[in-house]
DNA sequence: TGAGATATGTCAATAAGGCTGACTTAAAAA
DNA sequence: TTTTTAAGTCAGCCTTATTGACATATCTCA
């Protein structure tokens, strides 16, 4: 419990970053939220149906290894985006213990509004700067991630399935 | 509760950019987590400590204001962390319906510990980036902020008290 | 083939961190 | 003196997460 004295070599926290991302992270989470209130689903909803939509096909067992939760957590927020109608669960044919998840019409649709207007949000952040600077935020953002992780981020990201 | 069809002026959604965002934000709020969970804290105290000791003689609705919770939602996590010893809150002299709140020496401490860790992210981040691209990136978050709040997280974030 | 491992699903209890609503007290302002 | 404001508190509820235990179907390997 013993915190040790201040780094000397930590030097000045840089609070003007460390703020700047808390407060544009809420606001950035912001936009979704008063379109989920209406259908009666949280953040949580937004998460699963937002990967799921991105990655047609992914099983349980891959979408818990991206959200970092457990099957208990996932299976409540799963069963009522099933039942509302916006993603299906089918067998797998190779291996039928699996279950492959994809969006319906309907969470396609609610999936790209959720990432359209927060694609308004970075556009309008990123105003007119060249594509240099926009490779360097996003070369930011990936090393801001755990190194043991940024590959399998990478992947997700810009790979497309795996 | 009807989606428009797709806005054809809102181009392919920035899913890089969405996904990158809230990975690197999981990771940046997950380093002080281990800290916070030696003493029975969670995120929630993390935020109240952090603002507190970098606006000493903050009043609770200032605070307030900055995390957007609800008094009875803040007085719980605050009222633990002032039975611990890590804030004070003291009468207001000019006006003493208010509390002043401050971090104490060990309240300090922490709050430190917590900055330099997530500093030390943001600076493997930035790398060897230069000055220029540290305020490129800057100025990139701030403007994902909502407009009507910029100039309140400016002068929070650059200006000290208020 | 049979044993064990794996993928999923489910029940129950618990916790953190939010919320609304109602009400009190003390102090300032009109 | 009346009204408004700042803070504190009680009670109940919701969402999203947790751990632990266990069931079922299916695959894999010896």
């Amino acid at each position: 419990m013993q915190r040790p004295d201040a780094d000397p070599a930590a030097g000045t926290p840089a609070y003007d970053l460390i703020e700047l991302f808390f407060f544009a992270y809420r606001d950035f989470v912001s936009d979704p939220d008063r379109i989920l209130a209406e259908y009666g689903f949280g953040r949580a909803h937004h998460r699963v149906l937002h990967f799921v939509d991105r990655q047609p096909g992914l099983t349980i067992a891959e979408l818990l290894d991206i959200l970092r939760i457990t099957k208990q957590s996932l299976n409540r927020v799963l069963k009522e985006l099933i039942e509302k109608g916006f993603i299906t669960s089918s067998t797998g044919t190779a291996d039928r213990r699996q279950r492959h998840l994809q969006t319906t019409a309907a969470g396609h649709d609610l999936a790209l509004s959720f990432s359209q207007l927060q694609t308004q949000r970075i556009m309008r952040a990123m105003g007119d700067l060249d594509p240099g600077a926009k490779r360097l935020i996003s070369g930011y953002l990936l090393r801001m991630i755990d190194a043991d992780d940024r590959a399998h981020v990478e992947r997700l990201v810009f790979g497309g399935k795996n």
